[in-house]
DNA sequence: CCGTATCCTCTCTGATACTG
DNA sequence: CAGTATCAGAGAGGATACGG
């Protein structure tokens, strides 16, 4: 991606790393629950469990393993209270909320396609 | 998402097909190959073969899926050409194109937060 | 409450070979 | 060139049970 970066004034060493580690962070986050996660947490601090709760559909093992990755990111932190029974909160770093804005950003692009989406489903479906 | 629009002004039953719908969009579009083809399409018309070329690692299969599933939604149009040998043209459709405008956020995304994401896989990775 | 480990299933993916 | 079909291996994902 950004391929035409490459012609310009930016150090092509950088552009490289640019290129292959966006990609590798797309593998990590270009999927549904990492977006649902980072959508859901917004400017909020929430437990696993309220997590768990407000995406509907997630596995608990799925819930864990999107939270250790988006955590392995930078995007995500998470505080363990030393309390019985434990409590872990999640939030978003400033890079996950940055990332938010943009995801906010896809879902009104959904809103917007709405109706060329479903006419195309039709057609094709 | 936007789970505070159902609360505003917007009416209810919109909202709901809204979310499902992008819910659904999102796991359709939300993977690596898609994300690439939207990008690599940009405003130009490409065959078959050309985007296979420019996606680095994406298997014949895959490009063809991933394809069929980006015109199923509506993002891209397929037009063949009743020639011989066969030529297929590829090219985003105005919902693809605004894809690729969020799509583009993405990648200012990672480039902004590169830094950030790296010290975060040295430190748990 | 939070997390890990195990098992088992089912989909995805790549390689290959074949049609128009 | 573009696309489909088939097959086998890898990997994702869910259910469950157990540990801190």
């Amino acid at each position: 991606m950004e391929s035409e970066q490459v012609r310009g004034s930016v150090d092509q060493g950088d552009v490289t790393r640019a290129n292959s580690l966006a990609r590798s962070v797309f593998s990590d986050i270009a999927d549904k629950w990492s977006l649902l996660v980072v959508n859901v947490l917004g400017d909020r601090t929430l437990r696993f469990t309220e997590l768990h709760r407000s995406i509907e559909g997630v596995s608990h093992k799925m819930l864990t393993q999107t939270l250790r990755r988006l955590e392995r990111n930078g995007l995500v932190e998470r505080t363990v209270h030393p309390v019985v029974p434990p409590q872990v909160d999640y939030r978003l770093t400033e890079a996950g909320r940055d990332l938010r804005d943009t995801v906010n950003g896809l879902c009104g692009w959904a809103r917007r396609h709405l109706d060329v989406i479903e006419e195309a489903r039709r057609l094709h479906g």
